[in-house]
DNA sequence: CCCCCGTCTTGATGTTGGTCAATCCGACCG
DNA sequence: CGGTCGGATTGACCAACATCAAGACGGGGG
């Protein structure tokens, strides 16, 4: 595919945390910012380099995850188009601590440090802004802590299902289909859970009529039932 | 006790946050504050409340957390002397996701959302220092998610041993004894493990002669075995 | 059309860590 | 000094989930 012309700022003025900018300010913005392709499997950044930049996924998806040293992997977030990623990192001036791998052909944009502190200087709104950002990461976060800590795996795969990832007010009403943007084997990671434990569950859910699988897609056909099953199993 | 007089400018002066105010602008943000004196177990907020302030441990112990349908609870967060806590839920205009609750008599000053936002208006790198606290806190949960999905409950507890609580540079020398701040069943909480859980990880550790328990006194007798014994359970 | 490879599923078996219930210990108190 | 009370320990048992090892499915390429 060609890297055909993008209106960077057009799409940045979209985004939350830059939708009120002036033209100028998005231009100046946009100046600093690089665009890039990238392809399956090939890393963002890894854990220990210095971070000077956040990403925002256009078009794609990434992995956010930690590393054990035997080499088994834990998936911390995944990141979808919209979405943003390492502002988190960045103000604390220390090396990442975790890393991001893109997941299919993806298009981001980086946002270099500088760019960001000067409109904070400029605009206090701004600063606001990305402090609410970082507080809605921190609530996922601690809701992930809750999930791990008080709920069985039966009842994060429910929640999953429900929930989607953590998106907003999408009603779970019954003939409703997610369909999971990446492989079972990296939800079950974050999900904390084994490939073949998430598989058994997922099909254990499907004996019990609440939902169907089909490749991917899964079809929730019981809500109430799903959701009530989630309580039970306390 | 008496409620002496206690100064709060120069109290604040002390926390990095506030550390380059000037005496003006000290004088401000303390008029806003409140100081309280609260005793063991009662509530600082509950999830659900709205949020309109942060708090400051002066002294005493604080333990944030979450609490299932069940009534089982879960220690997010141990916040000690000098710590603060809730600034990072006050910037989502959400209402509280935990509830925080004092362990010991303690004395706390509570400095409101007004305040903080006119402090960022009038000075950028105010707010810059809050991004960094919450960026480090944001760390701090990330790391607690890699121990929680990657490490065992032996791991986990002689990692606590080892870093106290994300403490920064304290060598872990031979001799060194940790003393813990709340009783074992709260540490053990904060580390996803049942207090009979806990208890068993901690005896097995002294039977193997490199620890010793003496009530909430743990003192490290041997920091290199301990942390190869660490990797060994992987 | 067939083969190949990655993803997913399924079964048999093992282990970590939870549950329940019974003490036990030390601290405080009259 | 005996009583009581909360925290801590211990033991026996059990469940959730991991691990290991085969297969099955499905799609893309020759």
């Amino acid at each position: 595919m060609e890297p055909r012309p993008f209106d960077v700022p057009r799409y940045l003025s979209v985004l939350p945390l830059f939708n009120d900018l002036s033209p100028a300010e998005l231009k100046h913005v946009a100046e600093t910012c690089v665009l890039r392709r990238l392809a399956r499997s090939d890393m963002v950044f890894r854990v220990g380099e210095p971070c000077n930049e956040f990403h925002v996924v256009v078009t794609g998806q990434v992995k956010l995850f930690v590393l054990a040293p035997t080499g088994q992997e834990k998936v911390v977030e995944l990141i979808g188009p919209g979405q943003s990623f390492g502002e988190a990192i960045m103000f604390a001036n220390r090396p990442y601590i975790l890393s991001a791998q893109v997941l299919a052909e993806s298009l981001l944009l980086s946002v270099s440090k500088q760019a960001v502190l000067s409109e904070i200087e400029r605009d206090h709104r701004f600063a606001l802004r990305m402090l609410a950002g970082m507080s809605r990461r921190l609530h996922g976060l601690i809701h992930d802590v809750e999930a791990y800590a008080l709920h069985s795996g039966l009842q994060r795969v429910i929640g999953f299902l429900l929930r989607g990832q953590e998106l907003d007010d999408c009603e779970p009403k019954a003939g409703m289909t997610v369909s999971l943007p990446v492989s079972k084997a990296t939800i079950a990671s974050r999900l904390s859970l084994t490939p073949e434990y998430f598989s058994r569950v997922l099909h254990e859910l499907e004996a019990g009529g609440m939902i169907e699988i089909d490749r991917r897609d899964i079809r929730i056909l019981d809500p109430q039932r799903l959701s009530s099953y989630q309580m039970a199993s306390a």
